[in-house]
DNA sequence: CCGGATCCTGCAGTCCGTGCAATAATGCAT
DNA sequence: ATGCATTATTGCACGGACTGCAGGATCCGG
């Protein structure tokens, strides 16, 4: 029985088990930290309770994670999966530079990753908790920087200019945007994406207040 | 000698010697705090080091100051002066939505109060600790909320909607942009206005492409 | 000058986070 | 399968952050 409290445990693709049982405890921990600060808030709940729901030492929790904050919001992604990233880079998928940010960053995968009630738990947490919201912000800073290279990269830069990264600030936070609206509102009427590419209208309605209705 | 440490006390307008006392103390600890993690770097200063440089018991520094990163910080500004709200709301400077939260958000006065040295000071520690980093855009979110109130405000909105809340995050994008480059390169020929404007600039240049030269 | 309110301070205690060294588990080659 | 090298887990000890509490000092108004 290879599983770690429920959770399945395979060798995925390169890596042997050591790798699997590793993310399987990473994914323990940063589910019980969850689940604990929703039901008794953060500052309630210690990295000793975490470990123990996760089945591990207070000692290993800290191999895992250097805060209790960074367990909450759970390991770094890559800011878009490689085949995105890649449609990216090469112009598409509609060569306009605002819209394929958008499909970029578009989260989708990361909802379907990490379950739409897991997403929720979170953005519950850093609508609440102020540490949370602090480590949230901190990881999107990273990203920004990430869609600075990848801007530049695309125009044929071998480094971000500041227009890069201004753009890459705005797609940024169109998508966060997006995001917040969504979580105050997850109705199935208005998914995700939809409420994404709606801050992005919002933010050309901004620019071009004069402008007639396009279609 | 009603001075502390070499600090300014004198009964500002309302407020008698004691509200005096207290936003020297709380100017000294922040001061102490800049100048000591700057030094030897923020992992390496004790909340006690902090405390005393300023003449204060540890206890009172957390009177003063909810964590050691908050006194980094400094205590809370509000988005604007009372007279650049007052403008903003009836319209001005020029009427147009996007320049108009520039001018609200535009920093020169801060700049004057704190020194630029301090500010200075500041974004080097928010550029190389990841904790102050993240107080900082914490603090910036609580801002951008204040902004969509004014946005809404302006439009004759009671509540603010979805797109002044969008506008708001464009806006302090804009600003904190033009504060990052500034930082990067404080020249003279540059200065923080101007970064602003050319980061504005940036954004525009996003939505509307295709644009012709305006001048 | 005095009473009430407010602030400062020390103390005890809990929890976070880290270096270190011993132990246990794993992967690999034989 | 078995022994060995590598790596993960754990306990321990420690420093530092942060919080109630209670006693004492300071300030303000009369």
């Amino acid at each position: 029985m290879h599983d770690v409290q429920g959770t399945q445990v395979r060798p995925d693709a390169a890596g042997g088990l050591r790798e699997a049982k590793k993310a399987a405890t990473r994914t323990q921990l940063t589910t019980a930290a969850r689940r604990l600060a929703v039901e008794h808030g953060l500052d309630a709940v210690t990295v000793e309770m975490i470990s123990s729901a996760a089945g591990v030492s207070v000692r290993t929790f800290f191999n895992y994670f250097e805060t209790k904050d960074a367990a909450v919001l759970g390991p770094d992604q890559a800011v878009a999966p490689d085949a995105a990233i890649s449609a990216f880079l090469a112009g598409r998928p509609t060569g306009a530079l605002l819209d394929d940010l958008v499909a970029l960053l578009d989260p989708s995968d990361q909802l379907a990753r990490e379950g739409r009630d897991g997403v929720q738990q979170l953005f519950d947490l850093v609508s609440r908790e102020p540490r949370v919201l602090a480590a949230f912000l901190t990881r999107g800073m990273a990203h920004e920087a990430d869609v600075a290279r990848l801007v530049a990269l695309r125009l044929g830069l071998a480094e971000p200019t500041t227009a890069c990264r201004t753009v890459a600030a705005a797609a940024v936070t169109v998508v966060r945007r997006g995001y917040a609206e969504w979580f105050a509102d997850p109705g199935p009427a208005a998914p995700l994406r939809a409420r994404i590419e709606q801050a992005a209208r919002e933010l050309v309605a901004l620019v071009r207040p004069a402008d007639p209705p396009a279609d």
